[in-house]
RNA sequence: UGGGGCGUCGCCAAGCGGUAAGGCAACGGAUUUUGAUUCCGUCAUUCGGAGGUUCGAUCCCUCCCGCCCCAGCCA
C-alpha cells in the first residue's frame, strides 16, 4: 500500500538543534510538550506544532507531553479540554501516561512565588491597571519605578499570602517580578507573575483566587515535567529572557531551553482562535467542526484523512521565517493521500436526463465497475445500467468547441464500464433550458471499447436512473473571499459569501449508501467527498473534501477570458 | 527614534566558505474507459541592496532597505 508519508522527517532547525545537543552530551533525552490553552478548538496551526513535538519525541525516542496551559479560567472550557484531547488522538498521537495540566502544578508554583518574594525578586503592587500601564513606558520610553516596588519582603509575604486567602477583590492588586523597569524588552519591566481570579476553574474549581500568568506557569511547568526543548512560536521570543530569568532565580529541578518557530499561515485562511471562536458565537459556522473551519475537528469532517495533515507539515517544514503556505499546496496532499486509497464511485451533482432511444423500454443490465484504477485488489461491483441514465448538466454543450470531448448533437462519447452513447438531439422546455438528451448506444460497446477500434475522447460518469439515490451534496469553498484575510480591516467583512453550496437534487449510485461517516471515496471525474452524520439513510449528505485536479476548467475558463483558446477550441 | 527576529524561484523550503536540493504552482510531451492518476521534460548564472574580507561568499564583516513581533492583571 503506497504510503505518501515519508519515513525521513526531514531536517529543520528545531532537530538540529536537538542532534547537537544530544552528540554535545547535553541533553540525555529528549522531552517536548504541546501545551494548548483550552480555550477553543485545535486548528491545523496547532497541528503544525503537534506534529513537530510528537514527531520530534518519536525520531529521537524521547517523549512528547500533551499539557493543558490552565492559568486563566475565565477563558477555559471542559468542552475544550475534551476536544483537545480527542482531536490529537485523532491527528496520530499519543502522550501515553503524560497528560498534564498546568494547574497540576499551582501549589509549587505558588511556593516558588514566595521564594521570589522572600529573595527579594518579587513584590505586591497595588497600582491600578491603567496606572500600572503608564508606568510601563513605551516602546522607546523607559518605564517608572511603582512606588510600591520597595516594599519589605515580610510586607509583600504578608500581602501575597492574603491574595490567596481572598482577601482582595479582582484588580486589587498583583504579584510582580523585581526585573528591570527600564529594559527594552517589555517583558522585563516587572512582568505580572499572580493576579486575582475569583473564578471557578475547570479543574481546580474554587481552590484559588490567584492565578499564576503564561510567564510564571509555562517555564516553571516545563521544569517540573523535565521539558528538555520547549517548542513555541515566535511571538514568545520576546518571553524567553524571562523564562530564562525565573528558571535561573529558582530553585527549579531541570534546565529547559526555549526555541521558536514560525507559525502556520495558509492564504484564504484564518487561523487566529479569537476569530475562530468570533465565527462559531456569530453563527457565521454551524460550530466548531463546520466543514470550512481550519479546525481539526472541521477538516476530519470534510473527510480529510490525519495522514494528510502529517504529510502537509512535513511538506511544510518548519522554519522561523514568516510565511503563508499557499492552499494550493494543502490541496493537493489532501489528493496525494487520498488518491492511492480512496474507493471510485460514481455519483451526479447536477443531473441531467439521458435517455437511449434504441434501448429497450423497461430492460436493464448490471455491468461491473472497479473500485480502484491501480488496485486490482480493492475489487469490483454492480452497477445498473438502463434506457434512462443521468450525466452531469456541463457534460453537455449545444454548440460546444472542438475541444470540449463530451457530449454535443452528433458527438459520441463513452458512459463509464457501459457503451458508447452518441447523442441525437437535446430537448428543451419553454425556456429553452435543455431538460433531456435523447441519445442511441451501440450494443457492440458493452464494458466501454468498440470491437472495431472506434475511438472516443471522451469518458462520462453516470448514473442509472433505476436504483439512482438522491443525495445532498455539499461543496465547500474557501471561508474568507481573500488570500489575506483582514489586511484591509474588518477579517469578518472578508468572508466569501459562497463558502458553502448546497446541492439537494444530487443523484448517486446506490454503493454510496455503504459509504462510512468521515471516510472520504472519489466520486469520478469530480473529486473526493465523505458522508456527513447530517445525513440519514434515506436523504444522504455528502461534504466535498476537495476537487480533482482540472485541466479542462484551466483551458475552457481561458477561453472565456479569450486569453488562449480560439473559439474553435483549436487554441 | 527602544528591544527582538526575518529576508534564497510565483508560494513553501534546503543550504552552515568551494561554486543554488526538494515540494506546490506553471508550462511542454507520453500513456490513460476519471480532461484524474502515472510517467518523462522545462522552470533561480543567482540568493533584499551596496560595499568589504577571501584564491573563492547565499554562507563571514559593515552599512542600507523591507517585513514581522513586543507597551494584557491573555496565551
Amino acid at each position: 500500500m503506497a504510503e505518501p508519508e515519508t519515513t525521513d522527517a526531514g531536517r529543520d532547525f528545531i532537530r538540529d538543534i536537538i542532534q547537537a545537543d544530544l552528540d554535545a552530551g547535553r541533553a540525555q533525552s529528549v522531552v517536548t510538550r504541546f501545551p494548548p490553552e483550552p480555550n477553543g478548538y485545535l486548528h491545523i496551526g496547532h497541528a503544525k506544532s503537534i506534529c513537530l513535538n510528537f514527531g520530534v519525541a518519536q525520531e529521537f525516542g524521547g517523549q512528547c507531553h500533551l499539557r493543558f496551559d490552565d492559568t486563566n479560567p475565565v477563558k477555559e472550557e471542559q468542552e475544550f479540554i475534551d476536544a483537545i484531547q480527542r482531536d490529537v488522538r485523532w491527528l496520530g498521537f499519543d502522550w501515553g501516561e503524560h497528560l498534564y495540566h498546568a494547574s497540576d502544578y499551582f501549589e509549587q508554583l505558588y511556593d516558588w512565588a514566595e521564594h521570589l518574594v522572600r529573595t527579594g525578586h518579587a513584590y505586591v503592587d497595588d497600582t491600578p491597571p491603567e496606572a500600572m500601564r503608564s508606568q510601563r513606558g513605551t516602546l522607546t520610553e523607559p518605564g517608572q519605578n511603582s512606588p510600591f516596588r520597595y516594599r519589605s519582603v515580610e510586607e509583600n509575604l504578608d500581602l501575597f499570602r492574603r491574595m490567596r486567602a481572598g482577601e482582595y477583590p479582582n484588580g486589587t492588586c498583583v504579584l510582580r517580578a523585581k526585573i528591570d523597569m527600564a529594559s527594552g524588552n517589555m517583558n522585563l519591566r516587572d512582568p505580572v507573575l499572580y493576579r486575582i481570579l475569583h473564578a471557578t476553574h475547570p479543574r481546580t474549581g474554587d481552590a484559588w483566587c490567584i492565578y499564576p500568568t503564561y510567564d510564571f506557569a509555562h517555564g516553571q511547568s516545563d521544569a517540573i515535567e523535565g521539558i528538555t526543548h520547549s517548542v513555541c512560536t515566535l511571538e514568545f521570543e520576546d518571553h524567553k529572557p524571562l523564562y530564562d530569568w525565573l528558571i535561573e532565580h529558582l530553585p527549579v529541578p531541570s534546565r529547559p531551553r526555549q526555541y521558536e518557530f514560525a507559525r502556520l499561515n495558509i492564504g484564504f485562511m484564518v487561523l487566529s482562535k479569537r476569530v475562530l471562536t468570533r465565527l462559531v458565537q456569530d453563527k457565521h459556522v454551524t460550530g466548531w467542526d463546520d466543514p470550512r473551519m481550519p479546525t481539526l475537528a472541521g477538516i476530519r469532517r470534510r473527510g480529510v484523512p490525519a495522514a494528510a495533515l502529517r504529510e502537509f507539515v512535513r511538506r511544510v517544514g518548519v522554519a522561523r521565517a514568516n510565511s503563508v503556505v499557499d492552499i494550493a499546496q494543502l490541496d493537493a496532499t489532501i489528493r496525494d493521500t487520498l488518491n492511492p486509497s480512496a474507493v471510485r464511485r460514481m455519483a451526479v451533482l447536477r443531473p441531467l436526463k439521458l435517455v437511449i432511444e434504441n434501448w429497450p423500454e423497461g430492460h436493464t443490465e448490471t455491468l461491473e465497475a472497479i473500485n480502484h484504477p491501480d488496485d486490482p485488489s480493492a475489487g469490483k461491483r454492480p452497477i445498473t445500467f438502463g434506457r434512462e441514465i443521468y450525466v452531469e448538466q456541463d457534460d453537455f454543450m449545444e454548440d460546444a468547441p472542438k475541444k470540449f470531448f463530451r457530449l454535443s448533437p452528433g458527438r459520441e462519447v463513452r458512459l463509464r464500464y457501459a457503451y458508447f452513447v452518441t447523442c441525437q438531439s437535446a430537448v428543451k422546455d419553454a425556456s429553452g433550458r435543455v431538460v433531456e438528451l435523447r441519445c442511441t448506444y451501440d450494443p457492440a460497446s458493452r464494458g466501454g471499447n468498440s470491437p472495431d477500434g472506434r475511438k472516443v475522447q471522451g469518458t462520462l460518469h453516470w448514473v442509472g436512473a433505476s436504483d439512482a439515490v438522491r443525495a445532498e451534496i455539499r461543496l465547500y469553498n474557501p471561508l474568507f473571499g481573500r488570500p489575506d484575510p483582514g489586511a484591509n480591516g474588518d477579517v469578518m467583512a472578508d468572508l466569501n459569501p459562497a463558502s458553502l453550496e448546497v446541492l439537494t437534487g444530487c443523484l448517486i449510485e446506490p454503493a454510496l449508501l455503504q459509504a462510512p461517516v468521515g471516510e472520504a471515496v472519489q466520486f469520478e471525474r469530480m473529486g473526493y467527498f465523505c458522508a456527513d452524520s447530517d445525513g440519514t439513510p434515506d436523504r444522504p449528505v455528502f461534504n466535498r473534501t476537495v476537487g480533482l485536479r482540472d485541466t479542462w476548467a484551466k483551458v475552457s475558463g481561458a477561453k472565456v477570458l479569450g486569453a488562449k483558446v480560439s473559439p474553435d477550441g483549436r487554441g
